[in-house]
DNA sequence: CCTACCGATCGGTAGG
DNA sequence: CCTACCGATCGGTAGG
């Protein structure tokens, strides 16, 4: 990634902090890090931003914004309460892989947050967590799940599934991810009905 | 934890670094963050080690041993392949409940070592989810777990939500260890059975 | 284990 | 977006 002569917008600078922030880490990252991943100087990035910190904060926040996405339109849909809980898991699988470097940040760098964003993110976090508790409620209501379940600790457990597959799955490794998608459902299907 | 007029030990020195590498990361710890924690200068941890790198090293060394001595342990026990299984996933919990720090090192900031050392780490977690697959694969073989299950994945997902489990899990909360390792071990069971 | 440093690198700024 | 910096902090060393 150099330049082109066009020089880079906001959007490009955001975007290769993230992939920095996603595979090294906010304070593996240095400003001179991301200048090269840029073409051009550590200096020169405070054109567009005001700090590295502001970075991190929108990489996060684009994060946030997905999965929130992502989990209304899984509790939006119409059918069961199993059909919502896959839509859940696979609107969750298709944030995870297909923008992997803001849900690795949102993920594992919160921590490296300032104090009030950081409280923002995980008022997010348990918003999204919640939504997956209700799921699991509804599922408890009508039956399709097994009624001794602890929906808050399953909703846990279901999260540390799925939360995890970027760090293993491949896309041209031996299963697609409609596959993974299925065994996942499965896995969870068996753990919860 | 200042100086109690005894001097550190090495062992003194590399816990401290397990807490910081575990709770802010290597790369967010300096060696004057860890003086600081024992009550001394950073310069003054020269005399115990060699170099940063070598805390890193022995933190995650020792995670790598808890975590090989726990399914050794569980895969020699008598028994059923289910009691097996269940004795793995309960020793992966007193690993990580009991050995945060080594745990959390081992399993977060193995990035963060050097080519060679990072390769031992990675084959040990290799060998580690190697020996759950051998596990899951005896429970196909004899019945207690269904045959059209992926023992590869299966073992990931539930490596993926033992590991979560210092993340979430607090001694004083609603559920006490037992609890949380019964509640896991449904889960599973209903996902694999 | 401290004193007194080293060169390198950090996030960031002034001025163009 | 670069030049030319700033003070602070980094990992680490020499010598006691």
């Amino acid at each position: 990634m150099t330049r082109n002569g066009r020089g880079h917008s906001r959007d490009d600078v955001v975007r290769a902090a993230g992939r920095l922030f996603a595979s090294r880490g906010y304070h593996g990252t240095s400003m001179r890090d991301l200048g090269r991943e840029l073409g051009l100087l550590g200096s020169s990035i405070y054109s567009h931003i005001s700090g590295k910190q502001d970075l991190l904060v929108e990489v996060v926040e684009r994060g946030a914004t997905l999965f929130e996405a992502s989990a209304r339109t899984a509790l939006a849909r119409p059918g069961t309460s199993a059909e919502r809980l896959g839509a859940f898991i696979s609107g969750h699988l298709d944030v995870v892989l297909d923008h992997v470097d803001e849900a690795r940040t949102f993920l594992n760098e919160a921590d490296a947050l300032e104090p009030e964003s950081r409280t923002r993110v995980l008022a997010a976090r348990d918003h999204y967590e919640a939504a997956l508790r209700t799921l699991l409620e509804q599922g408890i209501a009508d039956g399709s799940i097994r009624a001794d379940l602890d929906p808050a600790l399953a909703g846990i457990f279901i999260l540390s599934v799925v939360n995890a597959v970027e760090r293993w799955y491949r896309p041209q490794g031996r299963l697609d991810r409609p596959a993974v998608v299925d065994e996942i459902t499965r896995f969870v299907a068996g753990g919860v009905a």
